[in-house]
DNA sequence: TAGATTGTTAATCGATTAACAATC
DNA sequence: TAGATTGTTAATCGATTAACAATC
């Protein structure tokens, strides 16, 4: 049934993490190491790291590169990705600034914008086209993942569209409950949610927060 | 021993569904309805609602307005709390557009930059001060909340310096892992790892779409 | 070897689900 | 009343934790 949504995140954060260390030139970790990082426990990253098929040696623990290779070949597509950007307001501006100069595995290979100014520049590296021209150029480069960084009011249309296009996975920036036909996949990055949660435990405080994990 | 974080998430989410029904109109919802809003089940909704101490009442449901209040009373403080922003570039922005014209229990009431440019500004009706009068605003303000926009490699340092003054819960923006003491809480917004996440689960398709929840 | 690690299995914990009685 | 809802309880499911044997 493949590893769960709380696994792949994981495995998610083990890379970065792992990236990390071996840009200040460690080569091998230990499980306790890893889960220190990561806020979990040794059990877990050992249990992790055994769903990616690796096993790491008693006295050396895991080798960081080809503990790297075995999370990438869950993690990663067979070739490289491209995801579709919608909106290049002040949000979308940041996510591209995010992704510029990252791994070419999986980055944002076209944006969309209805602003005039903004329509057929460059911007970190992505070239940026007509929102009108949205679906030619997503079915044309096999865009299976977009992005939402359109105000509220035109996200559903914009996901529709996107769906429309091919896009299987949609991360939706806006803060509206987007529909979307079984077989695609939405994840919400919701900052007011996220604000609520941190105010919230942090009103509670200390005692609650061993709770939350 | 209080509700799990997953309980507030669920509840942050229900308010954003009921103020958007209310704005429509409605007076009243059953658990379903609201279930298949949220993409939970009913008896989730019952019981996440029943944690509030409200009872809705079988023939009419639950009362959008009382719903509210309750969920209000869980989630929100005794009096308005602010937020503090550290980072005024494109993400800051966008957080400080977010959030303006919102209600105002929770609000960012002070930004800071080291961009002289930025430095005294108003932006989205907040003001903008020196990264470096960021402890003095912060203990005088009183504020236990901070949101991370910086550059990564600003981010502990700024995170740090928050502590200090006194911030109980961050909201981090920067794609790297912060350390902080026991009683301060902190909560990771990776947009890198979202989206490898929604790639991997593009990538998989329908089937496993389901097991995710 | 001794020791600290690894993978593996059994026990625990918690949340979700399903079934039921109570209510308007 | 009949019906669809509500709160409540028991059963199920899954993940985490703890304990152990295997390995270098």
């Amino acid at each position: 049934m493949g590893p769960s949504d709380k696994t792949i995140g994981r495995l998610s954060l083990y890379r970065r993490l792992l990236a990390a260390m071996r840009d200040d030139g460690a080569s091998s970790v230990y499980s306790h190491q890893l889960a220190t990082l990561a806020r979990g426990t040794a059990a877990q990253v050992r249990r992790d790291v055994m769903s990616t098929g690796y096993s790491g040696s008693p006295t050396r623990g895991y080798d960081i590169n080809q503990l790297l290779d075995h999370i990438g070949e869950v993690l990663d597509g067979r070739e490289p990705e491209g995801i579709a950007l919608a909106g290049v307001g002040n949000l979308g501006r940041a996510i591209l600034a995010y992704f510029a100069g990252r791994a070419p595995n999986l980055s944002i290979t076209a944006a969309f914008d209805t602003d005039p100014d903004k329509i057929n520049r460059v911007i970190h590296g992505c070239r940026v086209y007509e929102m009108h021209d949205l679906p030619a150029v997503v079915e044309r480069e096999g865009i299976k993942v977009g992005i939402i960084a359109v105000p509220a009011e035109a996200a559903q249309r914009t996901a529709s569209v996107l769906i429309s296009a091919g896009v299987r996975g949609l991360l939706n920036f806006a803060p509206v409950r987007l529909w979307s036909p079984d077989g695609v996949y939405v994840e919400d990055m919701d900052v007011a949610m996220a604000v609520e949660r941190v105010a919230y435990f942090a009103r509670r405080g200390v005692a609650e927060k061993e709770s939350v994990k």
